[in-house]
RNA sequence: GGAGGGGUUCCAGAGCGGUCAAAUGGGGCGGGCUGUAAACCCGUUGACUUCGGUCUUCGAAAGUUCGAAUCUUUCCCCCUCCA
């Protein structure tokens, strides 16, 4: 057993906050990082442009970790993104282009940056890509300095590869081969960068011991291994994807303005817990906050996650276009805009064609399904018929709002 | 290598010559209630439409038929059992 206030701070409010699931070896942990200055890291996979909300949770590891004086490494997992991760797939997935997993990468490290503090020298992240290593391995030489260490009995006892294996889905040999590759990324980040920690989400488990495992062995030496949970929304589903796809943390591929609604339409139960995950509020100050207030408390969620992602303006502005969005006579004027040319309107254009232009959808039969329901409004009045004429009178101020249902709104600039 | 079973719309899963743009459930979207929540209720859910219809879809291609998701042939893929 150990005492709860002799614990690290770090692991202290790693716990509070939620954070943890799981660590190899608690009490040993605790006194390392209670003794000096770490480094722990956590992998990336580069399957994706950008990162989203379902990876937020890591990041916000790294950052917690850092804040507690101790330095982040983050894998971009360029290397192993070539084989693919079985963990919780049922199929091998598409494997990417060496072009792609590349822009892929420089994205994400370009993400992670937003989140960690590069200042500090001392505990500024230090970004290591596993392609370097893995690219020049050497078959024979490292079946017999690293393949030595696993033993076929155990690989096959790991979920990832039984759950495929009992289902009878195949499982290709180089994926089989994924869990040595990230076990050997420990290693090297071992030896190379003194790592000691890897920190993933539960689903990580199995790969994380393996690396611990074969440092232990190869190398002799105590590693840790620590897991979060993985998040699921009260409603039971995944986080990070929504309705209208995933919440990604690049505005290229969501505004700012999306990524505050996101966190503005929490389910109330989750609120609490994800100002804890999500925030640099401290636990005392989200323990203290009025719960009967909860729409304020989505409201401080979006703000402060928005601002640290995309910046305080990006947040304000955010916020400001969403009040004036939801209160029922509003102009618009702060909502996200397209523009639109004047001879545009003057030849005849109608309101399907309007929707289509601002992108909020883009089948007319759906259009035409949403103006029978009664979904379609312009300045706030619905509109009721299908052909219905764009004027130029309607540009309030050179401007209009064009909205779907309750919560997509645009502003249609004239110009 | 042998014997069977199967590939259907976002997902699961019915259909097995016309009444099938395809049951049902889930999900999504919209409306109602509300708090931009949850739960619940209702509607909707291939595309285009002059709202009469038109066009494209049931693994792929070819064929039989007035007519095919449904029958035949070939091909591709998945699964089960035997070797």
């Amino acid at each position: 057993m150990w005492n709860y206030k002799l614990m690290n701070k770090f692991l202290k409010e790693f716990k509070e906050r939620g954070f943890f699931y799981q660590c190899t070896d608690e009490n040993a942990l605790s006194g390392l990082l209670d003794k000096k200055r770490i480094r722990a890291y956590i992998g990336f996979d580069c399957t994706a442009e950008s990162l989203h909300v379902g990876s937020l949770l890591q990041i916000m590891c790294l950052r917690l970790f850092q804040k507690h004086g101790h330095q982040p490494i983050v894998l971009l997992g360029d290397g192993t993104t070539r084989i693919g991760d079985p963990s919780g797939k049922d199929k091998t997935r598409k494997i990417l282009s060496e072009k792609d997993i590349k822009k892929n990468s420089k994205n994400i490290e370009k993400i992670l940056k937003k989140f960690l503090d590069t200042k500090d020298k001392k505990t500024k992240p230090i970004f290591v890509n596993n392609y370097s290593w893995l690219k020049n391995l050497n078959y024979i030489s490292f079946l017999r300095d690293i393949g030595k260490h696993f033993t076929i009995n155990k690989m096959l006892t790991f979920d990832s590869v039984k759950t495929r294996l009992e289902r009878e889905q195949s499982l290709s040999y180089m994926e089989f081969n994924y869990m040595i590759l990230q076990a050997y990324d420990f290693l090297e980040l071992n030896k190379k960068k003194e790592c000691i920690l890897q920190i993933g989400g539960s689903d990580q488990w199995g790969n994380i011991i393996n690396g611990v495992e074969l440092i232990k062995r190869h190398s002799n030496k105590n590693v840790f291994g620590l897991t979060t949970p993985l998040i699921t929304l009260a409603s039971g589903a995944k986080m990070g994807k929504t309705e209208y796809g995933a919440i990604w943390l690049d505005k290229k591929f969501l505004s700012s303005y999306d990524y505050w609604q996101f966190w503005r339409n929490t389910d109330d139960r989750d609120v609490i817990r994800f100002l804890k995950f999500f925030t640099d509020l401290s636990n005392n100050e989200i323990n203290s906050l009025d719960q009967n207030n909860i729409n304020d408390l989505k409201i401080l969620l979006a703000n402060k996650t928005t601002e640290m992602l995309h910046g305080k303006k990006d947040a304000q502005s955010a916020a400001s276009a969403a009040k004036e969005a939801f209160s029922d006579n509003s102009s618009g004027s702060n909502l996200p805009s397209i523009q639109i040319k004047e001879d545009v309107i003057n030849n005849n254009l109608n309101i399907i064609d309007l929707v289509i232009i601002s992108k909020l959808e883009n089948s007319k039969s759906e259009i035409r399904r949403l103006i029978k329901g009664n979904a379609i409004k312009i300045n706030n009045e619905i509109i009721k018929d299908d052909k219905f004429n764009i004027q130029i009178n309607l540009f309030k101020n050179n401007f209009l709002k064009l909205s779907i249902g309750k919560k997509r709104h645009i502003k249609i600039d004239l110009v």
